[in-house]
DNA sequence: GATGAATGAGAGTTCATTCAT
DNA sequence: CATGAATGAACTCTCATTCAT
């Protein structure tokens, strides 16, 4: 159920020895298995379809821990939200773009991209949801909207390093291309069903995905790539 | 609110022989306002956040009359996902890719499916919905599963024609190319609040829609064009 | 569906060429059937389980012929429950008890009631219903309260008969002999299910109904036959 | 309105260790309540005609409680039904067939049957409704069927003891004994009401009942015992 | 006479939230 | 800290009844 329990629950974990204090049950660790299983239901229910009761019997808790620890629905969806992104964000973090060639630099992007939106379970669901909401919750956070800072600095320091390299002979903007990979990336994830009755295919195949990820790869390089006039 | 203007108020202002006063005892008017009601708000609220009463309203109908001609809600949502496929399948028949250059019929089909996608207030919302849903309805439609039959028709068409040419130099498929141009053309409307949240700006914008048109056209050309060897 | 269009539709129908007069359907016709329909609806369904709308649509009429015939749910159950009462006292007439051995005339009697409660499919429901109605309708009614007259005036004038000729030695009421009877008659076919689910037959096997008969006029007799000292 | 009145009532008045306030946050006391309720109002308006709601005020609990406690309305039913031949079940094991007199004992049987069927105001409605509906209900139960089991040992036993003992002479199965028996006992509770307005007098009067159980019994008595050739 | 569209009240059921223990 | 009983508002759906045509 929890989407990437070792690197949020370990450190609450870490120095506790496997017995608790009867009477006290470990709160973090409550607090914690809530908020991936919280996650987990959000995503696969979207916020409406998706049950506080069905969320404390997954975490073994109970109705009343949710809203002594979150509050209410709305405020633990949030919270929700912003752990999935900081999950995003964390990755982003691994990529060593300054030194690379601006080209293999560029392939590392889209594919960690790639990898992160077809891998993570819950991720592009939580966006499509918090997207059908119209930004309601997005909007209300301290975190979210600065997430993706980072990686479009990444992106900007790259495009001009390519640039000036006459690599990328295009002036295209850092957003452009950051839209383009987003997209590229996304829509076999997101259209993973309705795709999926069209095409008659499993979109979420590893063989499809790796074949896929070629593609997007390829796709967003020539859109970039100074090319002899044509 | 109307998501089939034509087929429904054209007749009022037409010369109807029966006459019928327009709201009250007229069955097939109160089918379709129900139905475009139900389209809006679904897409506006998801399946589960959508409200049978609030359509009933919208559609100076009553809950009764819902269940009478759809049965119930879920039935109800797939009429309108049915219909609301039904207005892009049409809309793509316009387009005469045969007798057209190739590279300007590619050109011609991405602008209409990014304008689409851009201007119908309903169809990518719903689909995001129903992929959220895990294509449960979808896959329950006699309709939908065959609705891009005609289109990949002519993206095949076109993709042969340019390779034949020596235009369109690589042995892209067909599939790959439609999840391309798709892609490019869906996230600026489905994640149009995350974006915006990120990069501060609204992506519905006349001027942004039309800027960003033009760059999808161009990757999606680039992607394909016979390139001298880089 | 209809309980006995023989005796209640043949009048109507005898005189009447197979086709009918089109803008015009037959009115009497069509009330005779909604009054079948409604029978076998209520004695299925009880009261409240039944449905106006399925009443139509058996009777292939429409809700409002009900309304124009009937008035009400209500009014339609009473004549539904005073058509039923009068197919069991038309029957009771059929039995000549006065020129009749006493012994043999009350087997006839017995037989008689037995063979109509089993056979008739809604006459035992109807009655369960409505005393689980608390008659509330029968007592509205201005021709239920009467229906058991005849057949207890000849069970009096059976009962005077053999007590004259010593056949029948006891004093025994008629309405105890009657109730008697009638709880001997009814049981298995008002409890057919709860008993049914205790002995794991069907208590409505025609064998069974055939020995359970002659068990039924057995008891019957012996309750009332005149015995030496015992 | 409570139909198990030494269970609930009882500890109420007696000295309850835990003392809990009788109405408040007492799951157990809640959940009988409930089903008391709920037993008299099956038993009163039929499973249709019976309101959630209206169980719900009567038990001073509120409509989700009962959700909580029994899932839904067919499972509240099946309780209640449950519930209802419990009683009678306990009821028949205070009886001591083995040590009597065969006559005195089928004597006691059919009183015992006799006023249990006469004086439980919800019984006799509750297995009339659950026959109109077909069984439905009791086929579920896991324990209804074989709520007769002990009854019928006792009557087997009683009808071999007195065989033996020439008393009863007739071989009348135990199954055909049962259900006139159960006949006779039943008809002036189920058809109280039709009765009532033939006879123009109320069934369930004191002295009319005293009077009427002993026809039943001597009704009863005169099927199987022995006679001097007839 | 006949049709079926339309109405409105109310039924069963669900669910976020509160609170006594 | 933890439990789960209790609440009340709302939601989907049903149904007897009315009424324009």
């Amino acid at each position: 159920m929890s989407s990437a329990p070792s690197e949020n629950a370990a450190p609450e974990n870490a120095a506790l020895p496997p017995a608790r204090t009867p009477g006290k049950r470990n709160a973090a660790a409550t607090r914690q298995r809530i908020l991936d299983v919280a996650l987990a239901e959000f995503a696969e229910h979207g916020f409406s379809g998706s049950r506080i009761e069905r969320i404390a019997a997954g975490a073994s808790a109970n109705v009343g821990m949710i809203y002594h620890y979150f509050g209410n629905k709305d405020d633990l969806y949030l919270a929700a939200l912003e752990a999935s992104y900081k999950i995003i964000r964390d990755r982003e973090q691994t990529l060593d773009i300054a030194h690379a060639d601006p080209r293999q630099a560029l392939k590392a992007l889209v594919e960690l991209t790639f990898d992160f939106l077809s891998t993570d379970p819950h991720f592009v669901r939580l966006i499509m949801n918090e997207n059908l909401m119209m930004g309601r919750t997005a909007q209300r956070s301290a975190t979210i909207p600065h997430m993706t800072r980072p990686l479009l600095e990444q992106l900007r320091t790259l495009l001009a390093r390519g640039q000036k390299e006459k690599i990328f002979h295009r002036e295209m903007d850092a957003e452009d291309l950051y839209i383009s990979i987003l997209g590229l990336c996304f829509i076999h994830v997101s259209n993973r069903y309705t795709l999926g009755s069209m095409f008659q295919h499993d979109f979420a195949a590893p063989d499809w995905l790796a074949r896929r990820k070629a593609i997007v790869v390829d796709v967003v390089t020539r859109s970039i790539v100074a090319t002899p006039a044509r």
